[in-house]
DNA sequence: TTAGAAATTTGACTTAGGTCAAATAATGAA
DNA sequence: TTCATTATTTGACCTAAGTCAAATTTCTAA
């Protein structure tokens, strides 16, 4: 699967000049210190943030408890899925674990833009191809692996997760206790 | 989400004619039989089979136990998602569950119509669009909820699989033993 | 209709993982 | 440095769900 990025990046490459400057034309550059709220529960997510540097995750809240969903790394593409798509309010936050930067493209004008340059169609369509089979992977770890594979499973194929992240982050992405990730780890 | 099946419906009713006839001139209709697969396990899923009548699933293997993984009726496109996207041998079989009928569309086609007609592109992005949702909604349930409320989720959200499908498959859809699933229905 | 197979339920016992509480360890600002 | 906060570990006990085995119930083909 780490092939369909080099295919997405393969095609970026391919877009014509016009193409991307109507793409650079739309996005913009911006600053978030450690702890900010790039997207907050029940706001529409009317952009998407590319990482440029820095750590950032997805999460919501079950009955006061933080369940992150995805974690972000440089050259991540972060946005509430449903959120973004539906133009509805999201049920999660993306907050920046560490101070990011991140490159902008606003929800609306990438709409317009996909409309005049049919290769951005094709692009988001490979964004969102590469989401659902993301997903899919995740969910497949949640429905056959145990709590000591699934994160075996990180510590093998996103080692640098498991070296920046708060364990109690980690916790909740694996879905799972901090108690029961801290004693899988002190096995293997 | 059901609007967003809506939205795609309504989409499909303003496509022109020649975009529908290209569409329909790529597609055939085919039956199979109770037990019939229509893809098996390490083939390359080179078709996507959208439901007229019947019921289907898909569904891996893992030592030797089947995992189901997706419940298919009538107007439901049934696809192995990573398989067609990347034109890769399958994890998973696609396997009728009652005698089907289904509007077969062949991948290389759909690919070749989607560069002539971009009408189709946009309809293939809202569909993996939809597809994303759906998994997402999924995990979410994998992530946060316990076998009961899962069942329950299911009783309310989709009934007709709870009258259609026997509960073996249920079980294995839900993440769960046979007998758990028979305990749970005991209850409430 | 009826025997045999398949589906479902029930029982007894085990286990992965959760919860609550307390003890350490690590970090960071003054 | 040092104190206070935050992160992580450890212990004791609990619970949801799994496993294995056997009993029923329901279908289905002859």
């Amino acid at each position: 699967m780490t092939s369909y990025i080099d295919k997405i990046n393969t095609y970026i490459k391919t877009l014509d000049h016009d193409t991307l400057t109507a793409l650079q034309s739309i996005s913009s550059d911006k600053k978030y210190k450690k702890g900010d709220l790039l997207l907050k529960q029940h706001e529409i997510c009317g952009k998407s943030y590319l990482l440029m540097s820095g750590i950032a995750r997805k999460y919501y809240l079950t009955d006061g408890k933080e369940i992150t969903t995805e974690l972000y790394f440089e050259n991540d593409l972060a946005v509430s899925f449903d959120s973004y798509t539906l133009q509805q309010p999201s049920r999660e936050f993306i907050e920046a674990l560490t101070d990011v930067t991140v490159s902008i493209t606003h929800y609306q004008a990438f709409q317009e833009a996909k409309a005049k340059y049919p290769k951005l169609l094709a692009l988001d369509l490979m964004l969102a191809e590469y989401y659902g089979m993301w997903v899919e992977n995740r969910l497949f770890q949640f429905h056959t692996m145990t709590a000591t594979e699934r994160y075996l499973e990180i510590l093998h194929k996103s080692p640098h997760i498991v070296q920046t992240v708060p364990l109690t982050i980690i916790a909740s992405y694996l879905g799972i206790s901090l108690e029961t990730l801290s004693r899988i780890r002190a096995k293997v």
